[in-house]
DNA sequence: CCTACCGATCGGTAGG
DNA sequence: CCTACCGATCGGTAGG
């Protein structure tokens, strides 16, 4: 029933996600689907024509969050917890995303790695000036390194993904979803508290 | 010249780092090598072996580090920053080493993981348990989560070589190795100021 | 450590 | 969207 096109979409995200590109056939993308390899192949050309729409399609459906985004960095109390909730809930919603994206990056297709990092370029930009500006005000730490300070706190909530699943066999209990959970909210309490400068009233 | 097994788990080492195990074939290695391909398959009987006894030496070098890291981790001023140049050190050594690490951990084998869990797990530990004694004797902030800042600690150090290579393509400049440096330096101000108290003198 | 070779599976095409 | 089929390459074996 539906989009093929999408359904396929679906399917090889999944798998390159779990399985990687090269540990994921045509056949096995075709099979779940419940089309043939050929079939797949009137709609994607080739596996590598695939492997990008997989790519674009992720990076699309990032940038259809851009406005929730920007609305919650521009305005409202703790700009910085909404953001960081933001942008760890785009990977919630789908931890394959997650997945995804470390496997691209760490893959060696340059050109996908071109993209990806194209795509995160405007917005760290943005967010490396904003902090400049805040070291500018007095409220953010003199000490932050911007830009690496912000590839850092990317790094921590896709790894949280990534590790959540190792954890398991680190400590005992403890479901993978609840592990996520506690990892990214040390997270965000690391990088809140390494961003911003200590309130002058701690309970110490 | 010399060790056959050892120039193979060498080269196994390099090619599955940057081209993963499914992207690595055991021709290439031997080719690699200086051999054929059955004469590969003589020291290593299949890949599921060569991809364990490249973990393995992975996690013995590292194992063979221990003296070292204990020494600094124990004894000394600023026991913090000196264990945390030891391991980052670790995988300056050889950056293979994180990307080979990322990509077994976000790999499905699960028994894999498993051995890497396994390994890591007395460090987490050991670690965790040192956090809470500094928690209790007012040293450490109380609101850290000692196992899930120890994953995150490693998250960043390993994400750090991943990441200096995408970084190029984000901001201009940098060679891959200042790109590195660079992000370790970050990482460790983030994890510092994450773990300890405020200095009561802030410059502010 | 080699040559020679195996069955299986890969991405992709022809043709309808 | 299918059946039928292709050459190339995969991990691995036989035998020396």
């Amino acid at each position: 029933m539906g989009d093929s096109k999408a359904d396929i979409l679906a399917v090889a995200t999944r798998l390159f996600a779990q399985r990687g590109y090269d540990g994921t056939s045509l056949q096995a993308i075709a099979e779940d689907v419940g089309m043939r390899k050929p079939s797949l192949l009137y709609h994607f050309p080739s596996k590598t024509d695939l492997r990008e729409a997989v790519v674009s399609d992720l990076l699309d459906r990032w940038q259809a969050r851009l406005p929730e985004v920007l609305a919650v960095a521009t305005s409202g109390p703790d700009r910085f917890t909404a953001l960081f909730t933001e942008v760890s809930g785009f990977f919630q919603a789908d931890p394959n995303r997650a997945l995804l994206i470390m496997r691209e990056v760490v893959g060696r297709p340059q050109e996908t790695r071109a993209r990806i990092g194209k795509a995160a370029r405007p917005w760290l930009r943005m967010l490396s000036e904003a902090i400049r500006e805040g070291q500018a005000a007095g409220n953010i730490r003199e000490d932050v390194d911007p830009e690496a300070y912000l590839v850092e706190c990317i790094v921590m909530i896709v790894g949280s993904f990534v590790a959540a699943d190792l954890a398991g066999f680190v400590f005992e209990g403890a479901a993978a979803k609840a592990r996520v959970d506690r990892q990214l909210a040390e997270v965000l309490r690391m990088a809140h508290t390494s961003l911003f400068h200590p309130r002058p009233d701690p309970a110490n």
